[in-house]
DNA sequence: TCTGGGGTCCTAGGACCC
DNA sequence: TCTGGGGTCCTAGGACCC
């Protein structure tokens, strides 16, 4: 059996575990740069706030409502999600941490035990040892832990946080409850071309031909038949290394000038170099991307990016700030009001196995040195050592005007209680 | 003025090989 | 009108997830 076990309005929740004051109230939290909104507790959820609305349409509406506004942390969220999955993992070794609030747990061997009873000893201990709601759905598959999962979500108090697809019985009934656009795994598309022909619920699509499935949704959508007939298709998945790490930002407000563009690339590509070296892996390509406000079809256009394939995997910042710069001297234009940039690295290989090339080669004392930077930055904070193209004063802030302490993670921001 | 960020997997088609 | 057969590798784009 399989549990997946899902924190309820995850980034809100983590906002009201330091101010209880909002238990009950409503609350939202903001994406980067405070652009639209990520995450709505229950009772903003009720008046009507849609995910994604975006922030200058809203703000009036929040206020009014008193509806209470968080800037994103992810500091926090990060933290918060390693002490739950620290929880969960007590109930089985066989943990697959699927997203930052949601992990799925497998039961082998445990025929004797009462699931129902395991599903609530999870709630309690999570909610006792973070103040983080959880539900958990439990069923012999993976997608069914998913419907499961969001019975429980639907129906709290029914179902005490906690329901279980354990027959056959309660597999077609779950399966007629949930709506085909609600499957995990059917997107907008595939959803609307199912409606068209006539399957509403996650039922009416296992009850489909299996050659149109293949035909129409490819082996994708036949797994995920199998899966959802109660049938195993999808297993734990291993937690592997990263095939490619983005860093991308929007800005706030537009700017046209190079040397902005040219700090922010050169900052993208060292925190890229950053999160390479932290998994032991070099890239052997980078990708460089520039674009204008799509929302502002009054202005001109421009989105370009750019593929660099480099003659030598590395993990090195220097080179990878210097390739990822002159990517960008390559299509950037004058003329424009940039909204957003973003430097991807891609094509990896282990860091310890790097060919090696005969006429050029990543510089050995590059390696040295960013291991000295890495422990430098890891006692003084991010970013305390930078290269001269980044911005030395670190002028550039994204718009976080709602942001919370870092309640777990900075000594600072911690929680004085006075007795 | 103002609309997020970071991932994965699969497939079709092009380019190439014999 | 008709012009083989069998492969591999790579990439862009689609679809999905949170």
């Amino acid at each position: 059996m399989f549990a997946l076990v899902d924190c309820n309005n995850f980034y809100a929740s983590c906002q009201r575990v330091f101010q209880p004051n909002l238990v009950g109230k409503p609350i939202v939290v903001y994406s980067n740069n405070d652009g639209c909104v990520i995450s709505r507790s229950n009772e903003a959820k009720a008046l009507g706030v849609p995910m994604g609305a975006a922030a200058y349409q809203w703000e009036k509406f929040f206020e009014q409502n008193g509806i209470e506004v968080f800037s994103a942390n992810f500091a926090l969220y990060g933290d918060m999600s390693q002490r739950v999955m620290t929880i969960l993992n007590d109930f089985s070794p066989e943990m697959e941490v699927y997203s930052i609030d949601e992990a799925f747990i497998k039961f082998e061997g445990f025929e004797r035990f009462n699931l129902q009873h395991i599903g609530e000893s999870m709630h309690h201990r999570v909610t006792k040892g973070t103040g983080i709601p959880i539900s958990v759905g439990i069923a012999p598959t993976k997608s069914l832990a998913k419907v499961a999962n969001r019975i429980a979500k639907k129906f709290p108090e029914h179902t005490n946080n906690v329901y279980l697809i354990d027959d056959e019985e309660k597999r077609i009934k779950a399966l007629r409850w949930l709506k085909i656009e609600d499957v995990w795994g059917i997107g907008r598309k595939h959803a609307k071309r199912l409606q068209a022909i006539g399957v509403k619920t996650a039922l009416d699509f296992t009850m489909l031909d299996d050659k149109w499935v293949q035909e129409n949704m490819a082996i994708v959508g036949l797994r995920l038949k199998r899966d959802l007939e109660g049938k195993p298709t999808l297993d734990l998945e291993e937690a592997q290394q990263k095939k490619n790490i983005a860093i991308t930002r929007s800005f706030e407000g537009n700017h046209t000038e190079r040397d902005f563009l040219e700090e922010r690339i050169s900052t993208f590509a060292v925190t890229c170099a950053e999160k390479l070296r932290l998994q032991k892996s070099c890239c052997n390509s980078v990708m460089v991307f520039i674009q204008t406000n799509r929302h502002r079809v009054d202005l001109p256009q421009y989105n370009r990016n750019i593929l660099l394939n480099l003659q030598f995997p590395t993990n090195s910042s220097i080179e990878i700030s210097n390739f990822a710069l002159q990517a960008l001297s390559i299509i950037f234009r004058e003329g424009y009001e940039y909204k957003r940039a973003g430097v991807i690295v891609q094509d990896f290989t282990d860091e310890d196995a790097t060919q090696i090339n005969i006429f050029e080669n990543s510089d050995e004392r590059h390696k040295k040195l960013m291991q000295s930077i890495d422990k430098v930055n890891a006692m003084f904070g991010q970013q305390k050592i930078r290269l001269g193209s980044q911005d030395p004063k670190k002028t550039w802030k994204m718009k976080q005007e709602k942001l919370s302490p870092n309640y777990t993670t900075k000594l600072s921001d911690i929680i004085v209680i006075r007795v």
